[in-house]
This record gives C-alpha cells, structure tokens and sequence, in this order.
DNA sequence: CATGAATGAGCGTTCATTCAT
DNA sequence: CATGAATGAACGCTCATTCAT
C-alpha cells in the first residue's frame, strides 16, 4: 500500500505536540468509522461523534479535506502494517523462508487490526477522484500488494527454490488467500490464528515448491 | 423507513411484459453505472441518464427503493453468473474434475461480463440496512461463495482425491484467487483467460490433491 | 357542516349498483386513515392499503381529485350527523327543549362516531384551496355550526325562555363545549356519556336560562 | 430517523447572541406561514421566503429538523401567552377573581396575536411524530390547558364560590369557549374584545357560581 | 368498471466546505 | 489552536395526477 504521501503531509498546520494528538485522535475515530459503517457512511459528523469533538470544523481545520483524512488514515494503517510485516521478515534469507514469514507476520498483524484492515479496504476500494476513477484503484492496490511479494517469488524461482508459475498472479493469489482468512477467523465457525497460519503455509508451499507432482503436471 | 406502497409511491407493478423490459434496460444501466462510478455514485440521476430515460421517477416507479433495485441488479448477474457455471459443472463427475470446471467458467464468465462483476462487488460490499450492517456482508457474500465450492471439497476429500484441509478455508482462497485474477487479466502486463485458467487449474490442483509433496509436509 | 355538495355528486362515473358500493368503501377507509393519520398523511396510497384494493388509480377513477375525495367524505359523516340530531330534535317544542335535546342528540353521536368526527375535523382544518385559503375555513365551519343553533337561541329569547346574551357567541360556546367534550369521554380520567350529558345540559341551561342570578349579573 | 448530529448536518448551535437573533428571524416567519398556509404547507421553502433569507440549508442549520423548528415555534408562542396571563392573574386572591382575569387575560393576548395561536393551533393538530401520533396529541393539549384551569375551579369549589361540577369537564369547556371567540371576533359579524370579554366572563360566572337557580337544577 | 405506465414538482435532509473571527 | 455561521448542491423519495388501453 506503499503511498507517496507517507506520514508526512495534510493540512495547513504543519506539526506541533498537541496537534499530532489531535490528529491521531481524528485517524483512530475514523478507522472506526470506515470498519463499522464503510466508506460512504464514513461522515464528517460521525466521526466527529466517534472522537468525541465538538465540531466537524475541527476535523476539516486538520485535514483539509476529506480525501486528505483518508489518505492519513491509509498512510497510518498502511504504514503500521509494513513496518510489522518488516521487521518479522528480515531474518529470513530464502524465499521460501521469507514468504512463510510474511503470511504468517501479515495473518497476526490482521488477526490484531481489525478495523485498521476494514478501514483500509473500505478506503482503497471506495475513495474517488473528481472524474470519478478510484483513486487507489485496483490497479494502484494490486501493484502494491504486488510490489512487496513478487521480488520474493521470483528470488525463489531463480534459486530454484520455486517451480514456474506466474508471480504476479501468484502474488495477487497469496495476497488474496490471506485476506479472505480473515473470514476464517471471524465468522461463526472460526478457524485459530495458529490454525490459519498452517492452513495457508502449506497451501503456499504446494502451491510455490518445485516437487514431482508439480512437474508431472507442467509441460 | 416506510414499506412499499404502490400506485402512488412506490412499489414494483406486478410483472408485466412491458415492465419487464423497461426493469430489464434499468438494471442494465445501473450495473454499467455501479461498475464505472461505485455504489456511493450510483444515484437514480445517473442511471437515469445511461439509461436514457426521462425521469428519475421511473426508477422509483418500477423498483420502489433503490435497496430493491440494488437486489434486483443482485439477483440479476447473480443468477446469470450461476447458470453459466451450473452448465459447464453438470457433465463432470470426479470432484477434481467438477473443481477444474468451476474455475474455468467462473473465469471466463468474470472476463466476459467485468462490469456485472464488478456491480456485484460494489452492492455487496456496499449496500447498507438503516441499522448501518452490510445488507449483504462478508458472511453472507462468504456463505454465498462457500456454498458452492466447499461441497465439492468435501467430497473430493471423501473420495480420497484432496488432501486432508480446512475445506472452509480453501474454498474461500479458491474463491479469492478467482476474483484476484480478474486483476491479472485486465491491468498492464496482461495475462490472457487462458493462461489465467492454466495457472489456476493447476495452482488448485496443486494445493488440493494428495501426493507424495503434500504428504510429506503434513505431519 | 351543510353542504352543497350533499349526497350527490363526485367524479365522472354517475351512480351504478357497484359503483355506489365502491365510493363506500372507499369513503370509509379515508375516515379512518384520516381520524389515525391526520390530513396531511392521508395520502391516496395509505387509503388504498385501508381500503385493501389494489391501485390508487381505483380512487381517482372514482372520485376524480383528493379535494371530490375529501367533500365526499365530509358530506358522508355530516349529513349521517345532521339526520341523526334532526330525528331527536324534531318532537321537541320549546327552545330549551330543543337546546337539551341537541345537546344530547350530538353527544351520543360524537360518542358513536368518534373516528367521522375526527375525519370531518381534519377536513375542515385542513382542507385548502390552491390559493391557500381553507376550503372550509374557520368561518365557513362557524357558519355551519351556528346555523343550526342560533335558530334555536333567538327563539329562546323572543319566547322569553333565555336571557340576553349574543346568540353567536353562545351558539359557537355551545358547539365547542360539545365537541370539548370528546376530550372528556376519551382521555384517561373518562367521564361516561350519560355523565356528560348532565353536566352539559346543566351548563346551557345555566347559560341561556332567565333567573335572578342572572339578571343580577346583568345591567 | 437520526439523531441529532451537528456541524455537517444538523444540530442547533449552542446559544450565542448572533444565533438566537436568527432564530427568532426564523420562528416568526413560521408562525406567519403557519397562520397564512397551515401547517402540511408551511415547507422550509416558504419559511425561508418570508424570512428573507438566501437559503432552507439556514433554517436545517439553526433548528436541526422541522420537528425542532415546530418545537420552538410551540415553546416560543406558548411561553410568551402563558407569560402574559400569568402576569395578569397574579394578584387575584378569590377563585372568581382568577377566573375572570384569566378570561380576560387570555382573550386580549388572543385578539393580539391572532397569528401566533392559528400557528400553535396548526403545530399541536397536525405535527406527528413518526409511528403517526400527534406530538402534541389532543390528551397533551388538553390536559395543558386543564393544567391551567382546573386548579382554581377547585379551589373555588373548596372555598364555596362555585357549585358543584365535574372540573376536568368545565376547564375544557371554557377554554374552548375562549377559543371559539377568536371567530366571534374575527369573522364577519364581529363583536369587539371588550363585548367577548364581558359575555364570556358573564358566561363563565352563570355556569360555576354556587346559586339559587343552580341549586334547584342539581339533585 | 378497472388497470398499467408514466410523470413533474416538490419535500426534508445531509453533505463537505468556506468565510469570518 | 479552535470555533461559529453560513452555504449550494445533491440526495432518495413521495405526492396526486394523466394518458393510455
């Protein structure tokens, strides 16, 4: 999800301590927001209501715009999310090793940010320009997620390590399989962290290992 | 929020021929206006205007609410993406044989219809009751997705032909991989149906099928 | 409430067998949405579902516009009410006879008509022209009400029956202390109708009536 | 329906000296249109144009909804009669006394404010509230005006100045009476204040005060 | 006698934003 | 750093009515 905008930018006031409070309070009352009533519910006067302010003036003094609250609410959560997801992976040196490594890091990090991840979802998949494209669309959101597992799966392929495959599709696929646990691990017949993090290990390495059943069936 | 009246006011006209078409040429538009704009964008003006019609009046006479148009748009790709796949399933008899073709006509009903894929992302992930809960949530959408395919899984699980997994969880991944390849086929460094269905087919049989590489990774 | 309209008159459709039974059921579902919902939200749509027929075209077809509706309704209740008080009044002879009887006579009607009482008020209070203006405004309704009794008080005065009072004043007095009344049978701490009609009858004559208290108060 | 949110969207700022300017700006032109159009006509478009001011979003702003508007309108109209009678009987010591200055009281600010009482009139019949009652039902409005009243009926009964007669009843009764002069006075044949005032009292005097010929009526 | 399709106007409400202090 | 006042645009929806059969 990697964003230009970083941490760094907004509105008008340009940092000071009581300020970032402020802010911050505003980004955690909006990711409430985004995970229990989405994207186009996601008001002003909701969130004010969240944060406990008194005035959806204040928000807009901090922000700007609405679309500037968002994309500090993406960069927040987004942010977060990788530099977890980093730290747990830097051990590793094989690609195999790193890609385990990841789902696992990322499968916590959801299981932990629930909202932060439904607040991300709701924001890449609804935010618009003007001219109405999404302004973190598909395109924008797959090259992200792309961007961070594809130089693995290739890494691996070269060593050896992995068969043939499309990594980018491979990517998206991964990518995809973790997010859609957080399905299995919320709704009523739930599957355990620990249990996911197996499920989806083994599938990525039948999916990913060179081996004799996957030759036979490539030509 | 009222129920639906009638005559004057609201509710859908008890079908008729005429009917049936004008709802026919709404629907339509409001998928093409769901698919380029989102929920949130898809006012009755809108789709008035791809629609080619006079009055927003006419939306309202012929669907009552736009919550009974949004499951009429529903109900429609729907239905139509279920009878293509039940069509190509019904010869097959092994569950190996059932999941190849499951994958292959959802695929290349996704790549010929990307709009109605897309409007039924954007209702399901979006449609709200007055309570603020997806009228049609994750795990309903999960449910919907899961019941098709975990019964194979199981059986092919019975049958001996997969693997021992979390029939729940995989079906989803499946699922997911599905619509992440709608990704891969329509952004930049395109693949095309055909070799998103290869790499599918083969990612699935991979994950799923018992074999000397998944036996021994499973303890 | 005398009206020109009377019992003839409406929409195009003049009288037949089925018709006539139509025009009554549909008159008797409008009182009712009209004494539950009030004017403004008697709309042709909750009549309809009142009523149990199917569109409300039925209702325009017979009875042209809302306002024929609303006459039609108005001339139902009234006239049922006049011919009623007319029936008990008529034996009487003396003013304050006929006074006493009156009052009885609307009392028992109003206690047995309560959902037509409310529906003509609603009417009367509401009911406006485009201009504006109500269609049976404060002084048309006056009018209707006084017509009937101030007759009857002047009669007293000449007859020597009753003091000095202005007769239009007392005729409006007395219609509002009856229709006050209603309040009275209906609201929590009821009073019964028998009881009513005692304490009214007493108050008119009290009133109206000659008598050395009366004319002490009198210079 | 929400609930009251504030800034985007609704709420009534917090009193300041600029605000309630504007607000009283807005509830008297409300009451005109009350008075001129009824209460299902008095729409923000109108109110904003006999307010003079450029946009409805003012009214929204300032009152919230038009529930809240018709609140005030009831309070500001209600508060500033009841003020006025209340002066006027404070120094009456005898039930009697209080009786008829009540009587006078409320005639006088009746001839005055012709508009304001139509417009409370039209507010306490027709405002509702969503599962169809009137907000300010029949048994609310009556028994706040009984509030007024009955009290010193009782206590005339108490204290011997008046017969014996059902409170509740006789309270409903004059308030009517009052309210029935408003045509007396208004409408063609009229009758000036001090002639309203000098039969009402007169009237009011004849039906409460204990006397002879009270006496032989009552068994 | 009854119905279906369509319609234009208007409703109250909510939205994010801007101009002032 | 924070707030109050104001605003134009758009929303979905409901209204009674009319033109066809």
């Amino acid at each position: 999800m990697q964003l230009t905008i970083g941490g760094a930018g907004g509105a008008p006031p340009r940092r000071s301590l009581a300020s970032d409070a402020r802010r911050g309070q505003i980004i955690t009352a909006a990711i409430e927001v985004l995970a229990e009533h989405g994207y186009a519910q996601s008001t002003f006067a909701r969130i004010k209501r969240k944060a406990g302010i008194s005035s959806t003036r204040l928000i807009s003094y901090h922000f700007g715009t609405k679309d500037e609250l968002m994309d500090a609410v993406l960069a927040d959560a987004a942010g977060s999310m990788q530099a977890a997801i980093a730290e747990r992976t830097r051990s590793e040196k094989t690609a195999a090793g790193m890609l385990d490594a990841r789902i696992e890091a990322e499968l916590e990090w959801i299981a932990g940010h629930l909202s932060a991840v439904r607040a991300m979802y709701e924001v890449c998949m609804n935010a618009r320009s003007e001219d109405g494209t999404l302004r973190f669309g598909v395109e924008a959101t797959a090259q992200a997620n792309v961007g961070q597992l594809e130089p693995i799966l290739r890494a691996g392929q070269r060593s050896g390590e992995f068969r043939a495959f499309d990594t980018v599709l491979m990517a998206l696929t991964l990518k995809a399989a973790v997010d859609a646990a957080i399905a299995r691990m919320t709704c009523p017949p739930r599957l355990s962290l620990a249990e996911c993090v197996r499920e989806l290990t083994t599938l990525a390495r039948l999916a990913t290992r060179r081996g004799p059943d996957a030759d036979r069936d490539r030509r």
